[in-house]
DNA sequence: CACCTTAAGTTCGTGTGCGATTAAATCGTA
DNA sequence: TACGATTTAATCGCACACGAACTTAAGGTG
C-alpha cells in the first residue's frame, strides 16, 4: 500500500463526503424500521409532507421534498398502488395532479410511526436543534450556489 | 390545502430530512463541475480515496467510503473502462481484488481537480471543519446504532 | 380564432445503493 | 489431508435521482 503524497486531500477532510455518507448511515438506521411499514425512507417523507399539507400539487411537493416530478411520478404511482394516496387532475387546472392522502395514509401516523432516531445521533437535547439548523442552512447556500445565485 | 393538525411532525425539524436534502444540494452543485470531466459524484470519490491510498482492495476501498461490494463492483469497472485505475487478483489471495490507479487517474489530482465548494457553503473558516467533524461524528453515531451496538 | 410560447407531469435511459444469492478461494479442524 | 465454515467479489433485482425528450394544457398575441 504506497503512501499518499503531501499534497493529496484527504477524504476525512470533505464536508461534502461527510454529507454523503452520514445520509448512507441515516438511509441504514431508517431501514429496519421501515421496512416493517414496507415503506422505503423517501416514501416515508413523502408521506410526512402530506401529513403536514394535505392536497398538494406534484411540483409543491417536489418542492418542499427538494425532487423534480421525474423522481416524484413513480413513487407517488407506487404510494397510490399501497392504497396510501390519490391522484387527480385538478378541474382547474388540467396541467396539475393533485395529491391527497387516504385514510390509510393518514393512519400511518397514529400507527406509532413517529419514528425517533434522536437517540442514535449521540446528540444532545440542545445540540439536536442546532444541528438540524445548521445542516438545513448549508442545504440552503448549496441549492443558492446551484442555481448560480451567489 | 388542509391544514396538518398540531401534532403533525414537520418535515423541516427532522435531522434526517435535512441531512438526505444537503446530500441532493451537494450533488447538485458538485455535478455542473464533475461532468466536465466525465465523473459521477461517487466516482470523483472513489478516485480521491485512491490518491489517499493506492493499491486498495474492493473491501477496503468499501470500508473508506462506506459503500458494499455490490455497489463498488460496477463502478470500479466504469472507472477501469474510463482509464483511471486497473482490477487485479492478489496473487496472495485470489479472493481479493486490488485496485490501482494509472496516471491518467493520478494525474486528475494534477489537472487542478481540487474541488473547491467551500464558499457554496456560506461557512466560515472557522466554522467548516467544525461542522465537518460534527456531521462525522453524527455519521459514526448513527452507523453504530445501525450496527445494534448501542 | 390561429399560432406560438410557456408550464406541469410523464416516460425513458443511466448510474448509484443495497438486500439476497452465487462463485471461488481460503481457513480450521478433525 | 479431507471437508465444512468463512471470506471476498461479483451478479441480480428493486428503488431512487436526474437529464432529456415528450404530451397535454394553459396563456399570450396578432
Amino acid at each position: 500500500m504506497s503512501q499518499a503524497r503531501p499534497s493529496s486531500p484527504k477524504l476525512a477532510d470533505f464536508l461534502c463526503f461527510a454529507i454523503y455518507s452520514a445520509n448512507l448511515a441515516y438511509g441504514r438506521a431508517y431501514k429496519p424500521i421501515l421496512e416493517k411499514l414496507g415503506l422505503t425512507y423517501t416514501q416515508y417523507i413523502t408521506i410526512v409532507a402530506l401529513w403536514e399539507n394535505d392536497n398538494q400539487t406534484v411540483g409543491g411537493l417536489g418542492e418542499k421534498l427538494f425532487l423534480e416530478s421525474n423522481t416524484l411520478t413513480p413513487i407517488l404511482k407506487k404510494l397510490e398502488a399501497l392504497g396510501y394516496l390519490h391522484r387527480r387532475r385538478d378541474p382547474a387546472d388540467e396541467r396539475q395532479v393533485i395529491v391527497s392522502l387516504t385514510d390509510a395514509g393518514r393512519s400511518l401516523r397514529e400507527k406509532g410511526l413517529e419514528l425517533n432516531l434522536v437517540k442514535a445521533t449521540g446528540l444532545s437535547v440542545e445540540e439536536f436543534p442546532k444541528m438540524q439548523k445548521a445542516v438545513t442552512t448549508l442545504r440552503d447556500n448549496l441549492a443558492k450556489a446551484a442555481r448560480g445565485v451567489g
